[in-house]
DNA sequence: TATGAATGAGCGTTCATTCAT
DNA sequence: TATGAATGAACGCTCATTCAT
């Protein structure tokens, strides 16, 4: 036994631990400059190692990205569904929902970027039909809260909401190409500013 | 007029059509699979010729998003400065900019989609500085419009107008990523409902 | 008959005169650039016209320096011929040539260059295999020349003729290199003091 | 020395080591065939690789010629500084920098070709500013010498001295263009010859 | 685990050449 | 005679990927 085989080195938690560092470094290169502009190089280069390197522990750039989407897109369905488990009426599961997504941009803000500007791409690639699932679900997720919204009452009436939903889809996650953890504003305020401007609007009253 | 001359003109006049066809046909080209992922020989493809044909026409790819660019910017910034030429109050400017900038997408939409997709990583090339010349002219409109509104009572004061810019720049431009003009709702249309959401919110009164 | 078809334009004398105005142009542009570098664009923007107009004229640009090569090469072998036939003895057969070489630089600069830079590349094809046939002719007018020098006690006998002959061949045609028809000194003078340090050395005596 | 000093002292050795074969290579090429219609594939293939495989090794095929000509040069000058400041009179500096010059020729023949053949045209770039540099003091050296031999009157003095120096430029550097290191004489016989050429003349006394 | 060297497909671009007008 | 538009082959170069060490 060397020193270096102490700890968890050599086991698979510290295989999975640099995994999770070297998917950290490719997931901010990639948000940065595109995932199709970023090459394997630039990636190792930011993890000091060679780019041929980078094959030991991935299969492909391929996997690197699929990995860091379906982790993200994993951990945000689990959040949102215990939301949607927690039997709230239409416009507080509407508020929680847009609170638990700015969560998931502050957490995931790299991840967030590469599926909001490559999944469109992506999902032309059988191995990331998971993409268009995804994306299926959150369509029905948010019409059938706005559906509700509207039977009860909160929501008006006088609008597609067809439309609505592109609308919030578009300003919440968009958010993610300029949010920063360490900004003047947190998420958290964020998301309660953004709450007053899409129920009530920026009208004064 | 001689022969000649109308020869010449029908020349011109037959060489900037065929530009602009090419040009409308790279942008599409551009617009669904990215700057960076589509090559010079996809987009002679689509128009019919040869990879090395384009140049021709072009002196590099960089020149036709260039152009592309630059024809959907200046279109743009017409329509802007005639409505704030018009002498109309925050409320109404705040209007009929937005409504412009659904027309501008109705009419740009490749364009567009190209600004929001790579203007990021153009702008790191001097000669693309006028895209960040555009985008601080732009915050800056807005920035006023929203000022002018919070001062004269139009628009309510507790929220962070550096965040209503960047909400509404958002929702806005990226509905040229799913806009078809060709589909259920015209720009007109739209642009109303997305005002009433935003001037006004979603919640029922 | 229109006014433009009076004198000789439009006959074969008129074509004869526009090809040897181009092949000027292209002797100019191949001397300066090379070649391979020099594009046929190149060639018909300095004639005034378009690229493929070249091709109204001649039939590619092989031919063009095929032509500008042959002409030169024919003239300049009437004039070595003329010294040759005349009789003189091997000092003043040598006098004559070099002086005759020197004119010739003047008389054709570009073809000279262009002789010197291109024909080690040319020969491999077979439609340039004259310059192989002028190589050995020249080699062995030059050998010969020597050879009756040595014999007759004008030429020293303890130099190898071959390399004689190298030595002269060098240094007279490279002169096209730097040979300027306005330049302060006329191809006669340049001839004369290359003939005193040939013949003579730098050495005072 | 522990076993991975010697590893990585043995890598780096061989790295530069293959840099030096595929140069010698290269050079060989760029000599026979010209810098500009040589191509990257035909390196490659005589180097046993594949085109691409040449940029792990160099940055372009720009590098490769630069990185040629620098090498000779740097090497040349140290000779030519040697013989210059080892206090000789003029005569003898001349027949050194003459036998140098062959020696020179003899150790790097193809980078003189290219030297010869490629400056013109590579001195229009800012990177091989060098090479006018070298053209510059290379000048000013042969006049300074001739110059100084004129004057305590080791040489005649009825020559136009820029013309001598153009003279013996041209003829000891084309040299480069037939000499064969296993030809009939060697460098030194040959600057021995040339010597007796360029200071005595070929003429018998 | 990581390196260093190479592969091979494909990219943006150039250019001699063609041809209908 | 010359133009304008296009062809198609080839070029310098990039990059994801492989593999012996």
């Amino acid at each position: 036994m060397s020193p270096r085989r102490r700890d968890s080195e050599g086991t698979a938690a510290a295989r999975a631990e640099r995994r999770a560092e070297l998917l950290a470094t490719a997931a901010e290169i990639f948000a940065s400059r595109g995932y199709a502009a970023t090459t394997v190089r630039e990636v190792a280069d930011a993890a000091g190692m060679l780019g041929g390197s980078l094959y030991y522990h991935f299969d492909s750039k391929e996997s690197m990205i699929d990995e860091i989407l379906s982790t993200f897109l994993t951990d945000m369905w689990a959040a949102y569904d215990r939301v949607l488990g927690s039997g709230l009426g239409a416009r507080e599961t509407f508020q929680a929902l847009i609170t638990e997504s700015f969560r998931t941009i502050d957490q995931y803000r790299p991840a967030v970027v590469i599926y909001q500007n490559e999944s469109k791409h992506l999902v032309t690639n059988p191995r990331f039909s998971y993409l268009l699932d995804s994306q299926r679900r959150f369509r029905e997720m948010w019409l059938s809260v706005l559906d509700r919204g509207v039977l009860d009452g909160a929501f008006r009436a006088d609008l597609d909401t067809g439309l609505i939903y592109r609308f919030i889809r578009d300003t919440v996650w968009v958010a993610a190409s300029w949010y920063r953890s360490d900004g003047p504003l947190s998420a958290d305020e964020i998301a309660r500013q953004y709450l007053v401007m899409i129920l009530e609007g920026i009208l004064s009253t």
